[in-house]
DNA sequence: AAAACACTTGACAGTTTCATCAACTGTCCT
DNA sequence: AGGACAGTTGATGAAACTGTCAAGTGTTTT
């Protein structure tokens, strides 16, 4: 019923060999350690109370105990949290007196997040083309 | 031998306080779900196999040979990743013959990565200003 | 209809992640 | 110097994630 168009019987082996592949069209892959870099920036970022508290950066800096507050959680919790944000330095801290106030790294993470937030709301893409 | 600003004393005591917080600058938690599915993409996109996965599908469409080849990994690896991405919405498939076409589910993604990567590769921060 | 190809799935083991709580550090106040 | 406040850290255990491999599904070919 269907109409099969053959004009070379190379094209079904053809995406198993990889020389072939490479020859017709190259696609080099990404470097390893830009890629394992990026990763580790996702997945700092792929975690829900994570994200709330960038989210909260993102508008300003804040302390400790205040994001502890707005989020109603326990301090240590947010602070663990904190921790692994910095060691993949998406934030960045300053000491003032008691307090030490945290807010993003730089400009790119709140991109990021925004970009991600606005992929995350739409509905299910419902709405999407199927493609 | 600093000199510190102190006008009113409620500032210590206030950002425990949520409701003087709200208050003087109402800050608004995501959405839940949004949040969730947001993580839940930004979890899909943290992990170095599957970020390279995503951008090779980035370029073009791809069977799961093809990806199979061009990474030199065993298939059904492969193909536990696409399952995840998949199951996250993250790329749509596509059978022709006994092929399965994998490509990213829309361009956000794609944008979604663009922007990861181009953080990514930057040298370590070093460059930046300390913020 | 059987064989071959292209995947997908299920299940198990090994690893990683996350929350929690007690103990510790650094700063300010008296 | 001592106490209180603001946070950090380390350890522990439960839950989630990943890779691997055997077995299964769907499609084409002969």
């Amino acid at each position: 019923m269907e109409i099969s168009r053959i004009e070379d019987a190379s094209e079904d082996r053809d995406c198993s060999d990889l020389e072939h592949l490479e020859a017709k069209s190259p696609m080099p892959l990404l470097d390893q350690e830009i890629c394992k870099r990026t990763a580790a920036i996702f997945r700092a970022m792929g975690d829900a109370s994570r994200l709330q508290l960038l989210a909260l950066l993102a508008k300003r800096e804040m302390c400790v105990t205040e994001l502890t507050a707005r989020l109603s959680d326990n301090l240590p919790a947010i602070s663990q949290r904190l921790k692994l944000l910095r060691a993949e330095r998406l934030v960045s801290t300053r000491r003032q007196g008691k307090h030490i106030y945290y807010s993003l790294a730089d400009n790119h993470i709140a991109s990021l997040i925004e970009n991600g937030l606005a992929h995350g709301s739409e509905t299910d893409c419902t709405l999407c083309p199927p493609t």
